[in-house]
DNA sequence: AATGAAATATCGGCGTT
DNA sequence: AACGCCGATATTTCATT
């Protein structure tokens, strides 16, 4: 592993490694050893330093939103009639727990949300009594996601 | 835990086993145990229940893509001009590494993806050499995330 | 649905090469 | 950077309540 400008490189072993548990974090150390040919030490020091490098940000189980009920997803672009409330619109739209991500955006909209619904009666309800109530906020533009085709992180 | 029109209610003690893990995967079972006030055993049995249920969609080491010279993340509204090609259209853009999202949506737009890119100019090259070339693909809108403020998954 | 016990496997630090 | 070693923990199964 070497560290250019900021920007970790990494080698075949810690891409092997990092591959492994991406897809399953809690494959157990010494299974990932035994596949690549090093020690469950090696792996450990190695992945020491892929931590302290910053590369790894932590671990997750992921859950299948649809078993809990929630089958509509749906991208909204926001209107924002004063720049100067856009913190404030966010901390209110970070009290929305269906609100997954929030980006700030270059184009048409202030900002752009994707939000995780029940169905299409929950997405209105969450657009007009919770999204729309926002100070600031003067229109909306909403996208729902019919199908997802891919869904995947930065491939190594 | 129980199973109501093929959607999963779970409990208290679910819920805080399933929190626990969706915010470090590799915390160990007993850790929760003790913490919940049950045993390991215990805690095993229900995770094999709710992996059953398929609730659990499985687990995920998280990269920091900032560290990899990832810096870029953009939307991409794609209009394609034949609806039939829709398929083989998005069989294109899975291989492309960058794009990390694919939905079909409602909309202006027959597709809109997600890609991570290095900078301006690597997203530059993806829309001009990678995704304008697919064919079908007529015209793009891309919206650059300046900044995410909201980053999460589903709320227990 | 939870428990304790027990066998097996892993974790994670240390000193060495 | 990798290794073997090893005590402490964790995992996982099973009979029992």
């Amino acid at each position: 592993m070497k560290i250019i400008n900021e920007v970790v490189e990494i080698d075949g072993i810690d891409k092997e490694i990092l591959r492994s548990l991406m897809s399953d974090a809690r494959k157990p150390i010494l299974e990932i050893a035994r596949k690549v040919g090093i020690s469950g030490a090696a792996i450990h020091q190695r992945l020491r330093k892929l931590e302290e490098s910053g590369l790894i940000a932590g671990s997750k189980f992921m859950l299948n939103p649809k078993v809990l009920g929630y089958s509509t997803m749906a991208f909204i672009g926001i209107y924002l009639d004063k720049a100067m409330r856009n913190p404030e619109a966010v901390n209110q739209l970070k009290e929305i727990p269906e609100v997954l991500e929030c980006h700030y955006t270059t184009g048409n909209w202030s900002i752009l949300i994707k939000m995780l619904c029940k169905d299409n009666e929950h997405l209105m309800y969450l657009l007009n009594q919770k999204v729309q109530t926002i100070e600031g906020v003067s229109r909306t533009e909403t996208f729902i996601s019919l199908n997802q085709q891919i869904d995947r992180q930065i491939q190594l």
